[in-house]
DNA sequence: TATTCTAGTTGGTAAAGCATACTAGTAGGA
DNA sequence: TCCTACTAGTATGCTTTACCAACTAGAATA
């Protein structure tokens, strides 16, 4: 990924994203980031994912505890707190907007035939 | 509008709209704030659009013309370069990137039934 | 012991939305 | 004539957030 376009548009749209995935699973931040590749975002930095974690628990839109890892230092997972559940369906609501505005602004683009 | 959610997401994406509307008519800062807001963007505030359109002028993405209004002081057209048209399908094409990628992520939501 | 992989923290930078304050032209009412 | 309101745009600074760079640390292996 890295300093490209897209790095802007992502701006607001990732911390919805984690929401949602901690939502479906609890985690931690070096899965995340390798869940948010799979799903096609490039390889998302660790100077991004987490300090965002961070931000999002002093925000207390997640917690998180301390597990014993198999290969190496403890891992913290991630859970949603309530704030965290209500701010993930304000972030479903407000994307949804977004998208139906981009749209109607992106038909623009087919209807240069007339 | 103001400090939302929804305003972060627009990071990027409002340049992209710009130049869009731009590409399917030339106009100017008052009449785009308008134009916006008709396609469901809330009242953009013009301490948003009108640097947003002095940056983009700056690096070339669109140039303008001054022009006599029936109303008031002259207005400043601006229309599309050809670095503007490129920039233009690069963010078409970030988009539909970001909302497939996003859609997977939500598509977490519907899946809580197993 | 040194290296490598995993896991996370801290501090700083750049981009972009937004608020505020300012400059100006036109028009209408007191 | 003076004041207000509406239109149109510029300049400056704040805040948020993605990203980078540098650092701390545990566990495993050579």
């Amino acid at each position: 990924m890295a300093q490209t376009n897209t790095s802007q548009m992502l701006k607001g749209v990732l911390q919805g994203c984690l929401l949602i995935i901690l939502n479906d699973e609890p985690s931690y931040g070096y899965a995340i980031m390798q869940r948010l590749t799979g799903f096609g975002f490039g390889d998302v930095p660790k100077g991004t994912i987490y300090p965002l974690l961070l931000t999002m628990e002093r925000k207390q839109l997640i917690a998180s505890t301390m597990q014993q890892s198999p290969d190496g230092p403890e891992r913290k997972y991630y859970h949603l707190t309530a704030t965290g559940q209500a701010e993930r369906q304000s972030f479903i609501a407000d994307w949804h907007n977004l998208q139906h505005n981009v749209t109607q602004v992106m038909a623009l683009e087919d209807e240069q035939n007339d």
